[in-house]
DNA sequence: CGATATCCGTACCAAACGGTACGCCTTGTA
DNA sequence: TACAAGGCGTACCGTTTGGTACGGATATCG
């Protein structure tokens, strides 16, 4: 574990990035915050002054975490015709939904969600919320659409299918890369018989 | 083997809705098998005897209520027109597993299945690997589909949308029937646009 | 009627949890 | 060099959990 100065960003980043690979490796049950210390060489006590309470440590990684579809996405995609941006959003939203990382946090918040919904809440609010608009509008500007909300959560469902609940009921390995492009071309053209 | 014989076939069943009144009413973290005994007002000794432990008592709810899509589609609904039996069949399957019942079972298995993916594969093998084959036959025998179980997950998906998922993050409330209606008008517009 | 079996209620156990308190040591700064 | 801040590790507390054991009530059956 490195010495030199860093940070308190960088240090608060590597106690999150420990926190997932917990969470990741020993699912919810076995997440506990003396756990999480541990993993991080931290005391349960810089966790508690940094984060609060065990539910604002895992807001605290949902929001480092929700952004991810962004930065995935390749940095010209705005430019990008209207089949192959289909193409590398939806790959790389299917990348994202099924991979260990948002599995395990999706798990966390659907296992809180009986009791209190603000970790769910949070976690659309910080991922779909934000991302979905911005696909509909890329949407619209490439395609005559009524209504480019409902198209682009209608590509949205082709893609993931049954893949995602699967994968969180645990009954599914994360997806190898011929089935993410076998799974995104029937989408597309499903999706362009649909709105085309 | 602690028997799990018979006794009285109907107090078993009452326990298992207990049981299940308690996960929907106080989620999956709540639901502590004192809280079951207590609602049932039974011993967790006898628990113990019948279930064996609490991993096997959620199995036996699961069981409990996996058929609940069959018992729930109208007796003629083998000889329905094809529309009129995506409808029935879209519609209740919407109900279902956006329903109060389906949704805790399935935070429940998805809360465990980070350490222990059993109780999701029991909920998938009982519900959804039942049913699908039945609802593809059926639907192989009113329309021409080169591989109906794809087309028979398509239609589900359809139905389904994004709202099963986002019931399970506690982001929405229960469905009303217009709505169900109105989204399996349109997954049924959808489904003979895309293999009619 | 007495014997047997079953179930309820309660008490109990060891383990683990979230959260807090405190002593020690490292680090930054003047 | 001296002082202040803050993180690390550990110990601790009250609560809750899954699971077990025991005593008393009830019912069934010979």
């Amino acid at each position: 574990m490195p010495t030199e100065q860093m940070g308190n960003d960088t240090r608060r980043a590597e106690i999150l990035a420990c926190g997932l690979k917990v969470l990741i490796e020993k699912g919810w049950r076995g997440t506990s915050m003396i756990a999480v210390a541990r993993e991080a060489s931290a005391s349960k006590e810089t966790l508690y002054n940094w984060f609060g309470d065990k539910a604002g440590f895992f807001g605290a990684m949902i929001r480092e975490n929700a952004s991810a579809l962004d930065r995935a996405l390749p940095e010209d995609f705005g430019a990008m015709p209207l089949e192959d941006g289909l193409r590398a959003f939806g790959a790389e939203l299917l990348r994202l939904m099924t991979g260990e990382a948002s599995v395990a946090l999706n798990r966390a918040a659907i296992a809180e969600a009986g009791g209190d919904p603000a970790l769910g809440r949070l976690l659309v609010a910080e991922g779909k919320a934000k991302s979905l608009p911005k696909f509909a509008g890329w949407l619209a500007r490439h395609m005559e659409l009524g209504d480019p909300m409902e198209a682009a959560e209608s590509f949205v469902v082709l893609v993931k299918g049954e893949v995602q609940l699967e994968r969180l009921l645990g009954v599914t390995e994360p997806l190898p890369e011929a089935e993410i492009t076998a799974r995104v071309d029937r989408a597309v053209r499903d999706f362009l018989k649909l709105y085309a």
